[in-house]
DNA sequence: ATGCCCTTTTCACAATCCGTTCACACAAAA
DNA sequence: TTTTGTGTGAACGGATTGTGAAAAGGGCAT
C-alpha cells in the first residue's frame, strides 16, 4: 500500500502529458497516465484515486463520459482540462460533477496550486514545496522521507504507511478496523494487534513527536495536532 | 526514447542562426530552428521543448508576442535575444515571462553557460559541454555514454535508458509499474523482477557511484544525490 | 538462411528485511 | 479485586530483494 497521493492524469497529447505527469512526480504525487477516456475508465475502475485530472477533448470516451462512469463508483475531486474558449463544456463539466475546470494552455504553477487546494478541502493538510509538514514533522511523499524536527527518520513501509493515514485523518478517532482496512486492506485477516504494534514502532521512531498519537480506549486511535 | 534536451531557437539572421544551432546539436541538443516570429510560434505550439529561445526583433510576432503565447500554454525556461543597448527590451522581456537575457553580439560559450543554468534550475541537473554531470558521473547523451570517475563505463541500451530516466527522476520514488512503463514501454508484459535484474546490472557497471541508487522496499528504487 | 554475439529475461537460491504473533507486564475499567 | 484492554520486547515465519547463471530473443555479418 502506498499513501502518495495518488493522481489519474488523462490527457492524448502526449509531450503535454508526460511533461505534466513528470512535474506532477517531483511535487510528491503518485502518477497513473492514460491516453484516451478508455484507458482513463479502466485504470479508474481498477484502482482508487486521490485525484481524477481529464481532457475533456480524448479519443474515445471523452472526459465528462469518464467523469460520469467515475462518479458512479466513487467520490474523488476531479479536474477538466479544455481549450480555451469551450464554455459549453465549462458547463456540463460542472453538471457531471468536476471540482475543478482549468483551460488550456496552463502553468504547472496553477495546476499544482489547484490541486493542493482540492487536496486541502479533501483532507485539511497543505503541502508546499512538495513537502507535508505537521507540527515538528516533514514529509516529502516522492521520497517517503519523514524528518521530526529537521532529524531524518527511517521508517519500514508499514509503519509509514499507517503515519500518513493517521495524519490523513487527523483529529479523527480511527477504529482498529478502519486502520486495517485501509492500511491493511481489506482482505487482511490476521489479529488486529498488529495495528498495536505498528503504532508503537511508529511511536518509537517518532520520539517526542509521538504524543501527537493517542490511544483512544476499546476505541482505537487519534492523531492530534 | 529520446533524452536530449529539446530547444527551439528562433532568430531571423539566417548565419547566426544556423552556426548557433550547429554549437548547440555539437552539445548533445536537439535544436529546431525559426526564422521568424510566427514559426516560432507554430513549432511551440506543435511540439514541447525544454527551452526555448527568442530573438526580440523578429519578422512577423516579435519574441515577445511569441513568449506570452507560449507562457500561456505552458512551463518552459526562455531565453531572450536582443541588440545591445535595446534596455527597454529587457523590461519587457522580463514582464512576458523571460528567464534569461543575453545581448547581442554574445559568445556561444556564454549562451552555453546560461543554458545550463536554466536546464539546471529547471531540472535539477548540470549540463557542460554537451555532457551532463551529477556527481562523479558525466553522461554525453549525443553518444549515449556515461563516463564515472573519468572511466567510460559500457552499458546496454536498457541500462543506460534505466540510468537516464532514474537521474532524470533522481530524488522521487519510482515503481516497478512507471519503470516498466517508461523505460520498457506501456505495453510490456513480462514480469517485474526484469527491474531488478537491470538495477543490478547498474550498480555494477557504476561501481562506487551506485549507492545514489536506493532501494525503497516495497515500493520501487531511487536515485539520490 | 545460418551461426554468432550481445542483450534481455527468467529462474532458483541466498540474504535480508519486515510483519505478525506470542507471552507477559502494566494500566484502566467494572 | 477481577476483568478487560493496551504497552513491550523477542522470536518466528514470510515476503521482498540481491545474486549468479542459464535460457531466450534479436541483430548482424557471413
Amino acid at each position: 500500500m502506498n499513501n502518495q497521493y495518488r493522481i489519474l492524469f488523462a490527457e492524448d497529447d502526449k509531450a503535454l502529458r508526460d511533461i505534466t505527469a513528470l512535474f506532477l512526480r517531483k511535487n510528491g504525487f503518485t502518477v497513473d497516465t492514460a491516453e484516451d477516456g478508455n484507458e482513463a475508465a479502466a485504470y479508474a475502475e481498477q484502482n482508487r484515486y486521490d485525484l481524477i485530472i481529464l481532457d475533456i477533448m480524448m479519443p474515445g470516451k471523452d472526459g465528462k463520459d469518464v467523469c460520469r462512469a467515475i462518479r458512479k463508483k466513487y467520490d474523488v475531486p476531479v479536474i477538466f482540462l479544455t481549450a480555451l474558449g469551450e464554455e459549453n463544456d465549462i458547463i456540463d463539466g460542472y453538471e457531471v460533477g468536476a471540482d475543478e475546470y482549468i483551460t488550456k494552455p496552463f502553468s504547472t504553477k496553477l495546476l499544482l496550486v489547484r490541486i493542493n487546494a482540492l487536496i486541502k478541502r479533501y483532507h485539511g493538510l497543505l503541502i508546499k514545496d512538495g513537502k507535508l509538514r505537521i507540527g515538528e514533522i516533514e514529509i516529502e511523499p516522492a521520497r517517503r522521507c519523514v524528518k521530526v524536527s529537521g532529524k531524518i527518520v527511517s521508517m519500514a513501509p508499514k509503519e509509514y504507511d499507517l503515519l500518513m493515514y493517521l495524519i490523513d485523518n487527523k483529529n479523527i478517532i480511527l477504529s482498529r478496523d478502519q486502520i486495517l482496512d485501509r492500511v491493511w486492506g481489506m482482505d487482511y485477516e490476521g489479529c488486529d494487534r498488529a495495528v498495536d504494534t505498528h503504532i508503537r514502532k511508529l511511536r518509537t521512531a517518532l520520539g517526542d513527536a509521538s504524543r501527537h498519537i493517542e490511544t483512544v480506549i476499546k476505541v482505537g486511535y487519534i492523531w492530534k495536532d
